[in-house]
RNA sequence: GGGUAGAUGGCCGAGUGGUUAAAGGCGACAGACUGUAAAUCUGUUCUCUCGCGAGUACGUAGGUUCGAAUCCUACUCUGCCCA
């Protein structure tokens, strides 16, 4: 069992695209990466069998906040982890719970210790810190754990962005000592990922970087972005940070975006992806496809019967026609749900997959031009 | 045949003299959603007009009144009860 490993195989000419493996103690993973959001320990509305089959998943996302309010500490540690419990083989990464310091801020409260987060279930008080993040990852068991971190506005004014960010690098010390003096709970190695803070700061990204690298972790994750500023503001303080950030381990780019966001931060250098948008937003009849975006419940739809998506190998897109989507999401019938959200899935894991084919063969500038035009096209 | 309750916008259903183009729900039609408090949320939904506004509307036909979905009369239809 050992520590992640990454290997760069091939980087574009044309931009900073890049074309790796992640190797894991669960698994490989080829990169540019999408991973779906499994928040509770379930990709909404999919389930494991179709992950690997249809969505061709390589690794998914469970939640800290989520996991340890529902099923609890005891049942993930009986289970032997999460792992065992949902029966996922392959890679998981586990959010810290920073995101849910940004997201909840309704009922929360911070401090230098930690964030006291009233439970969204049940209203009762818990305090998240860096040391109890560390212990509750620890226990979940993903592959990949994330910091603790809090995650600014996008609007953040200079002052709160960097005392924000000097909260985070705090928590961030001691995340790696908590981390640094536990072992690996299940016997496959976890690691560690900090993440980059720093709002659209320049100098503050910049220092967030640098801080971060001498951290030496076996991946870096860059966050606080898409969350209020304009798109061209994050492409461009992504590119600062994937400029700033070690070149021979993954950059992981949190909670981006569409699939044109996606491609274009591939672009900038990224490598891993995760968003909740394929899921929420097919829950909600938006559908990515390769022509475009179709809100699936647009009377246009009623009598169309050709395929979901036939420019995308995923068995669903192609078997299902768009009337009948249509009829399922105007019905609200659950299979709708599961049929919007594979195919979701199932797109921006063709995009990936696809962007490292073009990255390989040389192409991949082009390619994301073009493309990044037809698929913001509305249908 | 007798009695009784009722008839409201695509549907269900409030409203019993003016603040009612008419609550609310459903349906329909759009929009939003970026490390998931989201199978959620928002808007529109009689006609004409970009809008101001105007015109038609609460079973049908009359009537009372300054004013009626609301009161009166007749008729038509429907539910229920009794024969």
């Amino acid at each position: 069992m050992a520590a992640l490993t990454f290997q760069l195989q091939h980087t574009d000419t044309q931009s900073k695209a890049r074309a790796g493996t992640i190797t894991t103690d669960h698994g490989e993973i080829q990169t540019p990466i999408f991973m779906p959001v499994g928040t509770v320990g379930s990709v909404k509305a999919v389930t494991q069998q179709q992950l690997h089959k249809d969505v061709q998943a390589q690794i998914i996302l469970g939640n800290t906040y989520h996991l340890y309010l529902r099923p609890g500490l005891e049942v993930l540690e009986a289970a032997g982890g999460l792992h065992q419990l949902m029966n996922w083989n392959k890679p998981i990464l586990t959010d810290s719970g920073g995101f849910q310091v940004f997201s909840l801020s309704g009922v929360r409260k911070l401090t230098e210790e930690g964030a006291l987060f009233q439970s969204h279930i049940d209203g009762s008080r818990h305090l998240f810190t860096p040391e109890k993040v560390m212990d509750i990852q620890r226990i979940i068991g993903g592959d990949i754990i994330m910091a603790f971190d809090e995650c600014p506005p996008g609007a953040s004014e200079y002052k709160y962005a960097e005392s924000s960010l000097g909260l985070t690098l705090r928590w961030l010390d001691r995340c790696f000592e908590r981390f640094n003096s536990t072992k690996d709970k299940y016997g496959y190695t976890q690691n560690l990922f900090p993440i980059v803070q720093g709002g659209v700061h320049h100098d503050l990204r910049k220092r967030s970087c640098e801080y971060i690298s001498e951290k030496n972790a076996t991946g870096n994750a860059i966050g606080g972005l898409s969350v209020g500023e304009p798109t061209e503001k994050m492409y461009e303080i992504c590119e600062l940070c994937c400029d700033h950030l070690p070149v021979n381990k993954p950059r992981y780019l949190m909670g981006v975006g569409t699939p044109w966001n996606i491609v274009e931060n591939i672009a900038l250098g990224v490598d891993m992806f995760d968003c909740v948008m394929p899921t929420r937003n097919g829950r909600n009849a938006m559908l990515f496809t390769s022509n475009g975006v179709i809100n699936i419940d647009n009377k246009k739809w009623e009598k169309d019967f050709s395929p979901i998506d036939d420019g995308i190998d995923c068995e669903v897109s192609n078997f299902y026609n768009k009337a009948y989507l249509r009829h399922l999401m105007k019905s609200k019938e659950i299979l709708g749900l599961q049929i919007a959200s594979i195919h979701n899935l199932a797109f921006y894991m063709d995009i990936v997959k696809k962007a490292r084919q073009h990255i390989i063969e040389g192409d991949f500038n082009s390619w994301k031009n073009e493309m990044v035009v037809k698929w913001q096209q509305r249908l």
